[in-house]
DNA sequence: ATTATCTATAGATCTATAGATAATGC
DNA sequence: ATTATCTATAGATCTATAGATAATGC
């Protein structure tokens, strides 16, 4: 539907078009296969080119794996990230919705996540970056919303690992059986508790 | 050490001491580069032997896949399954512990649980039975052990996934970031934040 | 001229089958 | 006889390079 017809615009705007292609395409086949058994056949098939076409817009497959890294840094810290502001904890709820609502992507990157524990240096450093970026921004956010002491005596800093395990965790369960695990639930249920007298 | 000797007793006992040993290098391989990414030319090599000579005790690659997956199932879960027995929380502090002291074993499965996402069937089937089984323990252990009422009005059953998820979730970061992200620690957060006074 | 894409192909793998050989135990 | 293991090999892939061809835009 959109790639059939030559696309309007110079040169280097088509040539970005069909990055965005080839990218959209690597993200479907790594949720279907893992990025090993992503195959650059397989993602210059579903774009309809070959795989030695491919190549000239990703030098390696490596360059497309760390290409489709960046993409999602794009739009999942977005703005946000430069301006350094707190996210409002009702931004990590907004976040679980919206994820509920693209399987597909959640299993790209959960897919991911796991072959980033192996010897995936490329995902390693980029989930581990990742991770502690995340754990900050999650201290400050409940540091916002609760203060100093949150119950259980936990420290915002505490509290904030668990935060992003059960985002993590959740989406797991809820890839594997999404009627048996609601992550939307799951992450309010722990803001609930969080959000209690501390003592 | 191990394996230049004959081992004694007879040949069946020999061939299982074989398998044991081809599984733990699978184990290990897996570890290193997922299922994908585990050739059995890579685990026959750690054992000492040809690819085809390992496909005489696993005859093919899936099957060496099921027999690592049901190998976990035995040391971890052991008796208390059969026995259908409630595991005191403490029992779940007590995993994590031991968890934290083998990382390999911890890698193997996480790249597995990566992999349970994407088109890897066994891996599918063995994790989302898992999680179902998971849940409804961990329920029975904060059942067990708060009653029927946790703090922020929460169920059990609310509460079981989020245990769950904060295991694996914690796995990941840990893995990652030894230094940055304490299991055993984030766990005993979270038991802290349950056993307080229900609201 | 530059860019996008193709055909051809080298060189490495990978899994699995076929069949030979050596060692073991009744 | 049975079991464990090996050599040889078929048949599929996979990534990446080399070089040709067509289309685009100054």
């Amino acid at each position: 539907m959109t790639a059939d017809r030559p696309a309007p615009g110079g040169r280097a705007l088509r040539s970005e078009n069909r990055r965005t292609e080839i990218l959209r395409a690597a993200m479907e086949v790594i949720a279907e296969r893992g990025y090993r058994g992503a195959s650059l056949s397989a993602v210059a098939e579903r774009v309809g080119m070959t795989q030695q076409g491919l190549l000239h817009h990703f030098p390696t497959r490596e360059a497309l794996l760390v290409a489709v890294l960046e993409a999602r840094d794009v739009w999942d810290t977005g703005a946000t990230e430069d301006t350094g502001q707190v996210w409002p904890l009702e931004m990590w709820t907004y976040l679980v919705d919206y994820n509920a609502t693209r399987p597909g992507i959640v299993q790209t990157f959960s897919a991911l996540l796991g072959e980033s524990v192996t010897d995936n240096q490329a995902a390693r450093e980029y989930f581990a970056q990742r991770y502690g970026m995340a754990r900050e921004r999650a201290a400050a956010s409940l540091r916002h919303e609760f203060g100093e002491r949150l119950p259980g005596g936990l420290t915002p800093e505490e509290a904030a690992p668990l935060l992003i395990a059960v985002l993590d965790g959740m989406q797991f369960q809820w890839l594997l059986d999404p009627g048996g695990a609601d992550m939307s639930a799951a992450f309010r249920s722990l803001v609930a508790l969080l959000g209690r007298e501390p003592g």
